[in-house]
DNA sequence: CCAACCTGATTGACGTGTCAATTATGCCCG
DNA sequence: CGGGCATAATTGACACGTCAATCAGGTTGG
């Protein structure tokens, strides 16, 4: 195959059975997360959101973050995190509090509400993780999945942001 | 290994290196999802929603379908349909009629604008799917993709509902 | 010092998704 | 026939996500 051919078969679309591959590939993924979030909300009234939220917060120092270090942690725009607080914070899972270091800055603390849903929301959510992800696969598939994730994570990251050298200092990568 | 220790494993919460796995298969597919949408918005002003919804429309004879074999075929509640015809009809990207053998029924048209649209962004989205997932994968990894996504959906649909012998006859499958 | 700029965080508008309730029609059986 | 139930579809309320705009508080160079 020549560097013409290679290059060629690169823009070429999808055939059939490759789209047939990534539908059913991206569909299973919206019906399993789908599953998970509803299993959750039935067994814990938390959402997958508020999960990863007080996970990350319960792993922190003191319980507590600053809001831009949790939504880098979690990997989320600050605007969306602001807003899941917000949500968060009327059922009083979490408090806001001013930064002393940085007045601009808010702290997110883990309020004693959220940690009790958190630790009752746990078991629960894992044993479904484990009922509809790794009971569905066998050891190989297993693997398997983890290095396809792993590829197309990478590619992803490859591929989105090629060069970023305007207005911040070009850093390597973002997590 | 005896019934009773299968039975036990079963039970056990999955290891860390199971839900790292899991962790990346979950947030990857996601990170593509949210990629591929904001790819088609850009290229298109049409949503994955739209895509599939205007997809279907157009493989449908005479362009035009019941809405509830609509929701059917693309796997979605049918409120979930309703609300995001409303918003296409909005856009005039399609139009709703009155059906004519069942006077409950709505038949959900494509709409000339809408089969532009969906022309104009068939393209550049299967381009999109090209670039950030089949070009992602070796074709070995592709094929393992799509025996994991196989397994997982077979694994789903096996759990999620042990038992609908209620109301609706039991249907096979649904798609 | 202060104007220009950068950064942390919030807000509003709007599209999207789910659940429960509702409306309207079809259908079946007593 | 007509009461009761199933079905087609819509609606309203609310949670969630994204984008662009905003606000407030730091930082820096002239």
């Amino acid at each position: 195959m020549t560097e013409n051919t290679r290059q060629q078969r690169r823009r070429q679309l999808p055939t059939t059975e490759q789209l047939r591959i990534w539908r059913d590939f991206i569909e299973t993924a919206e019906a399993l997360r789908s599953e998970l979030s509803s299993r959750l909300q039935s067994e814990s009234s938390l959402s997958p959101g508020d999960y990863v939220v007080l996970l990350a917060l319960s792993e922190a120092e003191g319980r507590r973050m600053r809001s831009s270090e949790l939504a880098a942690g979690i990997g989320w725009e600050r605007s969306r995190l602001s807003h899941h607080l917000g949500r968060m914070e009327r059922r009083a899972l979490v408090r806001r509090e001013e930064c002393a270091a940085d007045s601009r800055g808010a702290e997110v603390v883990l309020a004693t509400t959220g940690a009790e849903a958190f630790g009752d929301a746990t078991v629960p959510h894992l044993r479904a993780v484990r009922e509809l992800f790794v009971d569905a696969l066998t050891p190989d598939e297993l693997v398997a999945a983890g290095e396809v994730a792993a590829a197309l994570r990478a590619h992803l990251d490859r591929v989105r942001e090629p060069r970023r050298s305007r207005t911040s200092r070009p850093e390597g990568g973002d997590r």
